[in-house]
DNA sequence: CTCAGTGCAAACGATTTGCAGGGCC
DNA sequence: GGCCCTGCAAATCGTTTGCACTGAG
């Protein structure tokens, strides 16, 4: 789960996009985190990116959110940790509360299924769309 | 949340399009609702399904289900559950344990949102899957 | 040197939308 | 008769991929 495969090397952009998403807490999209690194390598692809983040979350490096909306999100914490998500402005944010791992074997019994993983999605109102 | 809105008609096509998505446990993609659906209404558009789906949903009457995976899933149970994905076939299955809405208030503690609602989405493998 | 990685642009797959005709209320 | 809804096709959006070149090891 942790370092690169042997045969991965480590090319600028491949760092540049790491060092750039751990900067972060938003839980960018990939074409936010192509903004972020242009910045840095102006001539980088955006296929480049994609291709990275994907073999980056792929290594257990950095994660893949899966969590509502249209396109993916990324996260630089690869620790299993569940997320929150504003429905009125879209924004992404961590929710640091104790794993429930004990309910996976509940849904093992009930669903017949071999439970490798969970996650909880919460939908809420951020503070800054409260105010309005 | 029940209930079609004022304007809504109840046209054949929506009609049997939520007949086929309660009539299957299988939480079909917008297409295989398209196939379901075409075997009843031959001419029926794709376009007509993708519609009647968002607008079913968005009365609440059905649920759309933002599970991993590049397509959107549906649901004829608008009740809330939690759902189980295969990591090996993609299929998604319910988890009936009872839900854990004591979760949503200590998230909104730690996250400064109000929170609306939770999701619990499950990864595993099935019990075809298993044998192979 | 070699081969994984890159930039670029074209391809792709899911979903959305514009439009003109059709049919429910 | 009005207007929501449909079928169809083209458009859009996020993401992936083919290709020839580049650069890390």
């Amino acid at each position: 789960m942790e370092g690169l495969d042997k045969n991965m090397r480590l090319t600028n952009q491949r760092q540049v996009i790491l060092e750039e998403l751990r900067k972060v807490t938003s839980h960018p999209t990939a074409s936010e985190v192509y903004d972020m690194v242009r910045k840095r390598l102006p001539r980088i692809g955006l296929g480049t990116v994609y291709r990275n983040l994907e073999l980056l979350s792929d290594c257990g490096i950095i994660k893949k959110l899966e969590v509502g909306g249209e396109q993916k999100r990324f996260d630089g914490e690869p620790a299993p940790h569940y997320h929150i998500r504003c429905v009125t402005c879209g924004k992404v944010a961590d929710v640091d509360i104790e794993l429930l791992s004990e309910v996976e074997s509940a849904a093992a019994k009930t669903s017949g299924f071999d439970v490798l993983s969970h996650h909880i999605q919460f939908s809420g109102i951020c503070s800054g769309c409260k105010k309005t």
